[in-house]
RNA sequence: GGGUCUAUAGCUCAGUUGGUUAGAGCGCACGCCUGAUAAGCGUGAGGUCAGUGGUUCAAAUCCACUUAGACCCA
């Protein structure tokens, strides 16, 4: 007896349920690699219009992080994309090798046998540091699926980048953009170093603490009271050394303060510190005599204690009532806050010390060539004998010390590079309102950023980085920056690299002859001090754009997480404007960073971190990536391990799809097969018409970098559209009906222009599945991957409205029916759809409707489907469902006759054939012709 | 403390210029099917739209404040 499921024509595919990426995703890419699809991707854009997207450099320093895969993720996104869209889309990626995070870590590793070593060697061992995590992080985001020229990425220590980056530090210079100054460090004496904030370590220490009362010069009426010289403003302190070098005091302009009188004379403090001042002071008479707000107090000046010098009274929002007056002892030279709040008032740096933290002869004899640390008891002594000293106390304090000698450090204003960013201020701004900001208000953030940048320090005082590329003259000490010296540097470094500047004298680089242009003489020294690594990054613009072929500025796009607002996008910006008078980039696109479950930021400690080792590990690229593509990413991105099953659920939907189609595609060819749009049922052209419209959006949705609306569509195109009543109605005809009838072949003609084209759309996500889809698509000619086709043509004439509007229409009352089946189902009546039979009782408009289906029981997946008015409508005939969607009864019962054995389909005309008792007449006359 | 943002079902997202009872898919529950089967179908239950106050005939939507979170700066 033979089985009539063997008549049937049944999907068949290769093409797995289970994906398991993990082990096929780096075959694929293996493969991709040695067919070199990326290379041939470019090849075959020659001469189209091109898309760059320039990347910036992540640190090459540790392994990558979530938030590392999300951004090259995009990235990956936006190449491949455009790629197939039919731009020439390269991708060069880069790494950021230079900087103090990697001295440091190098410096930590090599321990004490740091001190035998010379610059060179170190920054040698700098150079091996960065270079073997560039490896490392070259193959983690390969892992991840990124396409692009690995093996000719950039990096900031290569000669050829260093050179230019030489150039563009040149064009500044040269257009009087950079200046020398005076700023504040963290310089630890004992070393003779200047130190960054990630050197410093905190730690207790016993110190001095001092009031100290600056008699006024000009006064003022405050609150009533005339404040004249007879007064004085307490200061508080707890580094008496630095009144030397003291030149304001700064008090915040929205507190109350107070002149008090005292049985001696009268202090300003703020208000709410003068009692514990009083206290401090032992002073237990004395009266508040007049009261006034700190903004009040501009204008004052005070006499230093000790010279013969103005200390001016200045507003500053960094005061606190924490601690010590209210009155704030300001010395631009020592201090971070203090610098700050002298620059806006136009007050000079003053730091009369020298590297060893010892006065120079700028502080007064009784100052010069003291230690900073034995100063603090001459000040104290000269405090007391002119009785200007309130209060020396002796407490603990946390106080900044080195991480190497562990010694104290100091605040110390050193000489220092700066670039002016006053100078192209406006034409950044004029450059950011011509930028496309994705999202939007990223315009206004970096506006506020340009607008309130003070001057750009460049200088570094270590020794991994690019040198500042300047020379002095040693008669002189001028800086000697021409066009020449620029020159033979630039080309130095692009032949040696920049470490040659740590090996050859100044007149070993300097052209001979070459004269110092201020006194003419012959003899230079080199500046000691490096760039800072944004410099170096924010010359990509120049150093990649302008050195790569496949390249060219300003760069379509830049795709970097929000932080680089400040950073990357900021200083590219800046050296761009300075140096090439233009924008590096036409437009930018950030996206937000991952955060777990609750929306709070990930960290070791917390143990909150995602790896994208182990997602990939557990899941495959392919759902990290459906993952970024699900996400807003414009906003914070979610991750955690619910969302990536979610994400994996999804994944499932999407791959079953494509087999499912896959697998009723065993038997079409797609040259020979193909049916005409015009002789296809209607049902096929309404798909390919939902197809149509989903294509549409999803482009829409690439191009406004709205990725989750792409992943939105998809799903519920696979869900809604397909699974739930596409490909479920067509079961029926692509199994039982003969191989080769027309609407066999229609239907099959539908679901291949729906699988390649799905594929191909979401190819820029799911690289891997939808080249592993690729794989089984039947038919000759295909290209040999599917990053070398082109994006699916739009057909305008699929998009029929008024189809559409019928399908919904009839889709409202499929949902009635389909109601009205589960109850039936419910009280047994039925089991599968195929049991039933469907009456429905409709009004005048739903009856014409209907009648015009003439395969309304395909479209429901029932037996028989009857369509009645209704008006004959019987009462107490039969359980009756009322429609919710539409003006119809429903009516269900079990269908008549008996069950198909081939189609599952109930049918009166069973048992007319001898050889076949038990299927009907349809089937009968398919099995009879094989 | 300042700048820029975010908050709608358990999850990911929709929600035009204010206008019926706030939507989708997933997940969950229940049922069906066993010819997509570690699949597929159907039905259902889920929301004080972060909170408070205001503007308005009407607020998820506009305004103010508060709370929580993110990035950058101080």
């Amino acid at each position: 007896m033979m089985s009539y499921k063997d008549t049937l024509n049944l999907p068949k595919t290769e093409f797995s349920m289970r994906a398991n990426l993990s082990k096929k995703e780096p075959k694929l890419q293996k493969k991709w690699e040695e067919n070199k699809v990326y290379e041939k991707a470019l090849e075959k854009r020659e001469g189209a219009k091109q898309f760059i997207l320039h990347d910036g450099p992540p640190y090459a320093n540790g392994d990558i992080h979530i938030g590392h895969a999300l951004n090259k993720i995009l990235k990956d996104v936006v190449t491949r994309y455009n790629h197939l869209k039919g731009f020439q889309a390269p991708y060069v990626p880069g790494w950021d090798t230079h900087g103090l995070p990697i001295e440091n870590k190098v410096t930590k590793e090599l321990g004490d046998k740091f001190k035998d070593l010379s610059i060179s060697e170190v920054r040698e061992e700098c150079k091996d540091y960065a270079l073997g995590y560039v490896e490392r992080q070259k193959e983690q985001f390969k892992r991840l699926g990124v396409w692009g020229d690995w093996d000719n990425p950039y990096i900031t220590l290569n000669p050829e980048y260093e050179a230019k980056q030489i150039d563009v530090f040149g064009k500044m210079a040269l257009k009087g953009l950079l200046y020398q100054g005076l700023k504040p460090v963290h310089w630890c004496t004992s070393c003779g170093t200047a130190l960054a904030e990630a050197e410093i370590e905190y730690d207790d220490r016993r110190g001095p603490s001092i009031f100290v009362k600056f008699p006024v010069k000009d006064g003022k009426v405050l609150g009533g009271e005339e404040l004249t010289s007879d007064d004085y403003v307490v200061i508080w302190t707890t580094t008496p050394w630095t009144i030397p070098s003291n030149l304001a005091i700064s008090v915040h302009p929205d507190f109350e303060y107070v002149i008090v009188e005292t049985e001696e004379d009268r202090v300003v403090v703020a208000k709410e510190l003068a009692d514990k001042v009083m206290d401090i002071c032992g002073i237990e008479d004395y009266s508040i005599v007049a009261e006034f707000k700190g903004e009040d107090l501009e204008g004052v000046n005070c006499k230093h204690p000790f010279y013969d010098r103005e200390s001016k009274l200045i507003l500053g929002d960094h005061v606190t009532l924490e601690q010590g007056s209210g009155c704030v002892h300001t010395a631009p030279g020592h201090g971070h806050d203090d610098y700050v709040i002298c620059q806006q008032y136009d007050i000079d740096v003053f730091a009369p010390m020298d590297d060893n933290g010892c006065f120079t002869e700028e502080a007064g004899e009784d100052f010069e060539g003291v230690y900073y640390d034995d100063a603090n008891i001459i000040v104290t002594d000269l405090l007391k004998k002119d009785n200007l000293l309130m209060n020396l106390n002796f407490i603990d304090h946390s106080y900044p010390h080195c991480w190497r000698c562990k010694e104290p450090v100091i605040f110390r204003a050193t000489e220092q590079w700066f670039a002016s960013v006053e100078d192209i201020k406006d034409e950044a701004l004029e450059a950011i309102s011509k930028v496309d900001w994705y999202p939007e208000w990223g315009e206004k953030r970096i506006g506020n950023m340009i607008e309130n940048r003070t001057d750009w320090c460049i200088s570094r005082q270590r020794v991994w980085g690019v040198p500042i590329p300047i020379f002095y003259c040693q008669d002189c000490g001028d800086p000697l920056v021409t066009e020449e010296t620029i020159e033979t540097v630039k080309e130095l470094f692009a032949k040696e690299g920049s470490g040659v500047w740590y090996e050859l004298d100044a007149s070993q680089i300097l052209a001979s002859g070459t004269k110092c242009e201020s006194c003419g003489g012959e003899e230079f020294d080199k500046e000691s001090d490096i760039m800072d690594v944004w410099f170096d990054s924010g010359a990509s613009h120049a150093a990649v754009l302008e050195n790569y072929d496949i390249l060219d500025r300003p760069a379509d796009l830049y795709l970097e997480g929000t932080d680089q607002y400040r950073g990357w996008f900021n200083s590219s910006l800046l050296t761009s404007i300075a140096a090439r008078g233009e924008a590096p980039y036409k437009a930018v696109v950030t996206n937000g960073f991952t955060v777990d479950k609750k929306g709070k930021k990930m960290s070791k400690s917390v143990g909150n971190v995602v790896s994208p080792h182990d997602i990939i590990k557990q899941y495959g690229a392919d759902i990290l990536r459906l993952w970024v593509a699900s996400s807003n990413f414009k906003e914070d991105v979610r991750v955690s391990d619910k969302i990536l099953k979610e994400n994996s659920e999804v994944y499932r939907r999407i791959r079953n799809t494509s087999r499912y189609i896959l697998g009723n595609l065993y038997d079409f060819d797609p040259v020979k097969d193909k049916v005409d749009s015009k002789d296809m049922t209607e049902l096929d052209r309404w798909v390919l018409l939902k197809l149509e419209k989903l294509v549409k959006e999803i482009e829409e949705a690439y191009d406004a970098y709205e990725y989750h609306r792409i992943y939105h569509g998809v799903h519920n195109f696979c869900t809604v559209e397909l699974s739930s009543f596409y490909m479920d109605v067509l079961k029926d005809r692509l199994y039982t009906l003969e191989e080769d009838s027309l609407i066999r072949k229609s239907g099959q003609t539908a679901m291949y222009e729906i699988l390649t084209t799905l594929i191909k759309v979401v190819a820029p996500i799911l690289v891997h599945t939808a080249e592993e889809v690729w794989d089984h698509l039947p038919g000759e000619g295909k290209e040999e991957s599917i990053f070398l086709e082109d994006w699916p043509e739009f057909k305008e004439s699929y998009l029929d409205e008024s189809l559409e509007f019928k399908f919904d229409e009839f889709l409202a009352i499929r949902k009635d029916v389909s109601k009205a089946l589960e109850l039936a189902r419910k009280d047994k009546v039925i089991g599968h759809s195929l049991d039933a039979s469907v009456k429905i009782y409709a009004s005048d408009k739903e009856y014409n409707f209907l009648n015009k289906f003439d395969d309304l029981k395909e479209l429901f997946i029932v037996s028989r489907v009857e369509v009645a008015s209704i008006d004959v409508l019987e009462k107490g005939e039969e359980e009756i469902y009322p429609g919710k969607e539409r003006n119809i009864k429903v009516g269900i019962s079990q269908a008549p006759g008996d069950k198909c054995d081939r189609c599952w389909n109930y049918s009166e005309g069973i048992g007319d054939s001898e050889n076949h008792p038990k299927i009907c007449p349809r089937c009968l006359e398919v099995v009879s012709k094989l």
